[in-house]
DNA sequence: TTGCGTCTACGAATCTTTTCGTATATATTT
DNA sequence: AAATATATACGAAAAGATTCGTAGACGCAA
C-alpha cells in the first residue's frame, strides 16, 4: 500500500511542475499558455504531458468539472533535491562544493543572497566542524 | 568557417567525457572498463557513443595506428557551464544562488571547502557591490 | 597457415521522449 | 438550431538516445 516512487520528471516535464509550483493548481490552458511564452508548444502537447503525469504520479488533478485542475503531486525541495544529486553525480563527480564554485563565479548573485550563503556555511561549519 | 557549436552531450556522452577528462587521452577499452566499474554495457556500445562523440565534434582521436586515441574536444569547465546554466534555468528558475543554498545545505562539504566558498564570496562581493 | 583475440565500422532493434492529429463531448455564440 | 470554440482522450508518428549483433581487418600464437 506504499504509494510507488515517482520516476524523475523528464525534462518537459519539469517545465510543467515548475509552473504548477510557481502558479499552483492550474488547467492545461494555464500551463499552455505560460510554456508558450517560452517555447513553441501545442495545447495537446501540454495535455498529453499532464496526462502522462498524472499516470507517473507526478500530479493530481481535480476532474470534477468538465475543465480539470493539475496540482503537483511532488513537492519543489526533494524534487530538486534528487535531480540536483543525479547533475552533481554525473557532471562534477559528487563534490557539491565544485557545483557551488561554478554556480556563484559564473552567475549573477544579489548581495543579499550571498550574505544568506555565508551564513549557511557558518551553520554548517558549526555543525559539522571536522 | 567557424567551428561548429558542439551540441550538448547526452547523459551517457557526459558519463565518457567524464572519464576523458580526468583521464586524459583514452582508448575505448580504457573508457568502457572504467564505465564497466559503475554500470553494465558493452565494449561496442561504449565504442558507438564515442564514433558518434566523434561526429558531434565532442572529441577528437587519434587514427594513426590500429587502436584510436580518443581525447575531449570540450572543456570541462565550460561544459559543465552550459549544462549547470540550462539546469538552474529548467529546476531553478535562473537562481543560482537558490541552487547553491539546496547543494550545500544536504551534501557533505569539508570545512576547507566551505572556507574557499565563503573566500569566493567575498571576492565577489567586493567586485561587484550592488 | 590456421585459428584466436582484439580492433573498428556499421546497421538496426529497442526504448524513451516529444509532438501532434483526430475523434468526441460539451459549452457558447449567432 | 447551427456554427464555433474549447475541453479531454487516445493513438501513433517523429525524433532522440541507448544498446548490441555482426562483419571485416589485423596481429599474434600455436
Amino acid at each position: 500500500m506504499e504509494p510507488l516512487p515517482t520516476p524523475p520528471p523528464t525534462e518537459s516535464e519539469l517545465e510543467i511542475l515548475q509552473v504548477l509550483w510557481q502558479q499552483g493548481p492550474s488547467t492545461v490552458r494555464q500551463v499552455n499558455d505560460l510554456l508558450k511564452a517560452r517555447r513553441e508548444i501545442g495545447y495537446t502537447t501540454t495535455l498529453k504531458f499532464m496526462q502522462i503525469m498524472l499516470e507517473k504520479g507526478l500530479v493530481t488533478r481535480d476532474a470534477t468539472g468538465k475543465i480539470h485542475i493539475y496540482q503537483a503531486a511532488v513537492e519543489e525541495a526533494s524534487t530538486q533535491q534528487r535531480l540536483l544529486k543525479r547533475f552533481v553525480d554525473t557532471l562534477f563527480r559528487g563534490s557539491a562544493s565544485q557545483l557551488v564554485m561554478q554556480a556563484l563565479g559564473n552567475h549573477e548573485a544579489s548581495s543579499e543572497e550571498l550574505d544568506e550563503i555565508k551564513l549557511l556555511i557558518e551553520q554548517m561549519e558549526k555543525q559539522q566542524p571536522k
